[in-house]
DNA sequence: TCTGGGGTCCTAGGACCC
DNA sequence: TCTGGGGTCCTAGGACCC
């Protein structure tokens, strides 16, 4: 059996932790920018307020019901979910991270010296204690049913935080009853196209046999279909090394020089490769993108994007951001104003230096040596204590919108929180 | 006025090989 | 005038996830 624990409103939690005052009270927080609502307590939904929508669509609605908004705080978001994690970890000896608020939790074994239901509802427990924020638990055979278990568990009070689909009588009730857009690997095309084909429920889907489910919708549809019937079959090993790196943002003014579009790119190359050195590895290509605002439809509209290809993998800031910015030139255009910029390094591999015979830079170690110094003065003294000049100074243009951010109260010494009494 | 960011996997089709 | 078959690798784009 496996388990998915799944922080509840996690984000909007998280604001909870450190806002007691709003037990109960409706809380959204948004995404990058302060452009979307992208987590939202049942007191704010219960308001009309939809994930994804557009803060400014929702203002009234926020401004009447004095609902609280916070900028989403990623990095508090971030230390949060390692405590809940390490806590799950030290509960269930085999685990997987899934998302910064979803753990699979391997069961297997756990029957012969407890109940593993019995488990499950303690760690919920125990880390609401220790950290204040809401678990819920669902129990199956596979990892799709263990997702729908768990939506059960969160919607229905008397299961107490844990739900468990271990019969085949309990899995055929819990699909027919269960909305088929909720279904983990049922986005919103696979659902069109299964209501056109007369599909109303999940369990009608999994009872459809499986070569009319291959033949419609391939090998994700058909992984889905197998998991729904109690077949494990959705990789369960954990991915070590990721394949791609990137960071983009939308600005919070429009640009349109291409000082200013190198300035945001030689940015995001920055954060990328110190990334690619905090995981130890190398990227063998950069891509750059930018884009104009497509909401704008008075304004000319503008998208490119470009790669280059390293000879040798490499972690050093000077090279990539200097491959990133000649990127630029290419897919830069006069007149246009960019709203969007982004940098994506692939062809990740092991190891922060490689080498070949006939290399044009001559003293790698020294130059990724002088990056990791860059990193750890960042580390030590704040974001940005050096940086590269290209990347302009502290208030450009492109830089985000944060209105209503909270401190880093779990990273930062001199953010922490304070208590008046 | 204001509309997010970071990922993965799959598939079709083109380029290339013998 | 007639112009194959089988295979691999790569990439762009789509779909999905949180």
């Amino acid at each position: 059996m496996i388990a998915l624990a799944d922080c509840n409103t996690f984000f909007a939690s998280v604001e909870k932790v450190f806002h007691p005052g709003l037990h109960g009270k409706p809380v959204c927080v948004l995404s990058s920018n302060d452009g979307n609502i992208v987590a939202l307590t049942s007191e704010a939904k219960a308001l009309g307020i939809k994930r994804g929508a557009p803060f400014f669509q929702v203002k009234d609605i926020i401004e009447k019901n004095r609902v609280a908004v916070f900028s989403g705080n990623i990095m508090l978001y971030a230390a949060m979910s390692k405590r809940v994690q390490s806590i799950m970890k030290k509960t269930v000896s085999r685990t997987e991270t899934y998302s910064i608020d979803e753990q699979f939790l391997y069961l297997d074994g756990y029957e012969r010296f407890c109940d593993p239901e019995q488990l499950m509802r303690d760690m919920v427990v125990k880390i609401r204690l220790w950290t204040d924020i809401p678990v819920s638990v669902g129990i199956a055979r596979t990892k799709t049913l263990a997702k729908v278990a768990s939506k059960f568990a969160k919607q229905y009070k008397g299961y107490r935080s844990v739900c468990t689909i271990d019969t085949e009588e309990k899995r055929r009730k819990a699909l027919s009853m269960f909305d088929l857009a909720d279904v983990w690997g049922i986005g919103r095309k696979t659902y069109e196209k299964l209501t056109a084909l007369g599909v109303k429920t999940p369990l009608e889907f999994a009872d459809k046999p499986g070569d009319w489910v291959d033949r419609h919708f391939h090998k994700p549809g058909y992984q889905t279909w197998l998991e729904l019937n109690g077949i494990p079959c959705i990789d369960t090993e954990e991915i070590l090394q990721r394949q791609s790196i990137s960071t983009s943002r939308s600005f919070g003014e429009m640009i349109s020089t291409k000082e200013q579009l190198k300035a945001s790119v030689a940015h995001f190359a920055a954060s990328c490769c110190n990334t690619l050195r905090s995981q130890d590895s190398s990227a063998g290509s950069v891509t750059v993108f930018a884009c104009s605002n497509r909401f704008r439809e008075d304004l000319e509209q503008y998208a490119n994007m470009a790669t280059a290809y390293l000879d040798v993998p490499s972690s050093d800031t000077l090279e990539i951001t200097a491959a990133a910015l000649s990127l630029v030139d290419g897919i830069y255009r006069q007149g246009i104003q960019f709203k969007k910029s982004g940098v994506i390094l692939g062809r990740i591999v092991p190891g922060s230096v490689h080498h070949i015979l006939f290399d044009s830079i001559g003293n790698r170690e020294e130059r990724v040596e002088l990056s990791r110094t860059m990193d750890l003065l960042n580390h030590r003294f704040g974001i940005k204590t050096v940086g590269l000049a290209v990347e302009g100074g502290k208030s450009e243009a492109w830089k985000v919108r944060r209105d209503h951010a909270t401190p880093n109260y779990l990273t930062d010494i001199d953010q922490l929180l304070t208590i008046r009494i």
